[in-house]
RNA sequence: GCCCCCGUCGUCUAGCCAGGCCUAGGACACCGGCCUUUCACGCCGGCGACACGGGUUCGAAUCCCGUCGGGGGCACCA
């Protein structure tokens, strides 16, 4: 059985870094018919905060990505909120000590730094000396009398070099003299990330730890607890990390990075999803757009790729336009869209925003374009410019503009096909065509240059409001 | 500094493992054209890359070595 996790820490909003993260565990998960397990790892009670939880779960959902155990379902081996396994924990904390595998350390953290930053500059490998390895009882005491608790540390043998097939990256050999004796235990008592990741991974039966490539050298710490421990060591894959357009690792100053941020920016979830499941894996064929079921169906963690790729906010734009325009049906690209309408004050009815969005969804790629593209829908008290104002004091667009409501000024109904039909006429009777004929009529209407067809325009706002922005525009320029 | 990873158009990538089918394919962006009352959409075309240097070979983007470049990590964060 393929079981896979997702660990996110609630220190923020979920990162598209780590979207990406598990929608690879998803995608690894669904292809081969395994589990995916959310599991929250807030073992920093600093950081750490419910809300955080709730949004993270909220945005994973709305990314559409699904998980059969977890903190909001439920499982078989739960809980899977690392702060409500403390107990579990300690178990194997209290195991690695009477095994001699770990011991507790009395340094403080300041003097530790310090020797931190002198190992740095005199260019060794920054590490535990491994001073409190063999402290007498007798130094222990002497310690606690003087009020320092300690922390629990992994003992790690010298010289050992960890080997490991990576299913992304390969063969990895890493010297464990790289780094020293590691802290699981920390002073206030939480045990820390390398400690318990083990633990989980190994208690929730995870078979593939799908992660990061920050975590690779984290990697060798864990394969040694999962040896002191007699646990299986579980397949690893550590995936190339997302970079900004300056090529270094992705992050706030690269602007929203949020999954939230993208949502409340207009982009629909499919597109997301699509667009980061192509950062870094290929489908077989050429094809770009591709449904969750087709990503599910095609993916292979053979075919993921070892570099780290640009985040390139220009191609999602353009993904997200195409899903706008050609994927997700009308109506619930309107229902998804109303909330965009009325926090932009355009007010109107749901079949009103839907006749609006089907005139405006070729021209959009965001929700956030309505603002734009549907003002001239709902607003008519708009501003002329001063083009407009000088493209109207000319005589001939005035006239143009005047003919037209004469010719509409008695009707009750006004179609698209109807309003071309005038717009003819007037193009024969005054003899002015194309921009010179259109344009005026434009500029009047919405006080804009460029637009939806204004055949379309005026069917959907209705020939009242084109008599009203007409005798508007007439009284302007009269 | 040390360890590890990576290196095909500006960007995402196909090709690399099993060398010739590659005058290196697709997509975004950009430029031009067509369509069109305008913008957008759509369609057509263009620009544009095997990091560099050595090998191996009849033949290398593909295999080997080195150089350079980029990235990640080196916490009582995850």
């Amino acid at each position: 059985m393929i079981r896979v996790r997702f660990a996110p820490s609630p220190t923020g909003f979920l990162h598209v870094g780590n979207a990406r993260t598990a929608l690879f565990n998803y995608l690894f998960a669904k292809h081969n018919n395994g589990k995916l397990i959310l599991r929250v790892e807030d073992t920093d009670k600093e950081r750490s905060k419910k809300e955080y939880e709730d949004m993270l779960i909220e945005d994973l959902k709305w990314l559409g990505i699904e998980w059969d155990e977890g903190p909001d379902i439920g499982g078989e081996y739960g809980p899977y909120r690392q702060s409500e396994r403390l107990d579990i924990y300690n178990k194997y904390i209290q195991e690695l000590l009477e095994k001699g595998h770990a011991y507790y350390c009395y340094c403080l953290p300041e003097e530790l730094e310090e020797e931190r930053k002198k190992a740095l500059a005199e260019g060794r490998p920054p590490r535990y000396s491994g001073k409190c390895r063999h402290l007498t009882q007798e130094e222990k005491k002497q310690y606690e009398e003087k009020g320092i608790k300690p922390v629990v540390r992994f003992k790690v043998p010298d010289g050992r070099i960890i080997v490991f097939d990576d299913l992304i990256k390969g063969h990895i050999e890493i010297g464990v003299d790289e780094f020293g004796d590691f802290v699981i235990v920390r002073q206030d008592g939480m045990p820390t990330y390398n400690f318990v990741v083990v633990v989980d991974d190994a208690l929730m039966k995870i078979s593939h730890v799908i992660r990061g490539e920050d975590h690779l050298s984290n990697t060798p710490k864990q394969i040694l607890i999962y040896e002191a421990l007699g646990f299986d060591i579980p397949e690893f894959a550590h995936l190339p990390i997302i970079l900004g357009e300056d090529r270094s690792k992705l992050s706030k100053r690269h602007g929203a990075v949020s999954v939230r941020a993208f949502k409340d920016e207009g982009y629909m979830p499919e597109a997301l999803f699509n667009f980061l499941s192509l950062l870094g894996w290929h489908p077989k064929e050429d094809r770009e757009i591709l449904s969750k079921e087709e990503i599910i169906n095609e993916f292979d963690i053979k075919d993921i790729h070892k570099s780290p790729a640009v985040f390139d906010r220009t191609k999602l734009r353009w993904m997200n336009g195409v899903y706008i325009r050609e994927i997700i049906p009308l109506e619930e690209l309107t229902k998804r869209a109303e909330p965009f309408f009325k926090g932009f004050g355009y007010i109107g009815s749901f079949d009103y925003y839907k006749k609006v969005m089907q005139a405006i969804r070729d021209s959009i790629e965001t929700l956030m374009d309505i603002k734009e593209r549907a003002r001239p829908f709902f607003v008519d008290e708009f501003e002329f410019d001063d083009k407009a104002k000088e493209e109207l004091s000319n005589e001939t667009a005035y006239k143009v503009i005047q003919t037209l409501y004469e010719k509409i000024k008695d009707r009750d109904t006004l179609t698209g096909e109807e309003f071309k039909k005038i717009m003819k006429e007037i193009q024969k009777e005054l003899k002015v065509k194309g921009r010179q004929l259109y344009h005026p009529v434009r500029i009047a209407l919405t006080g804009e240059h460029s637009g939806v067809g204004l055949d379309i325009l005026v069917e959907v706002i209705g020939i009242e409001r084109v008599k009203k922005r007409l005798q508007r525009a007439l009284e302007y320029f009269g």
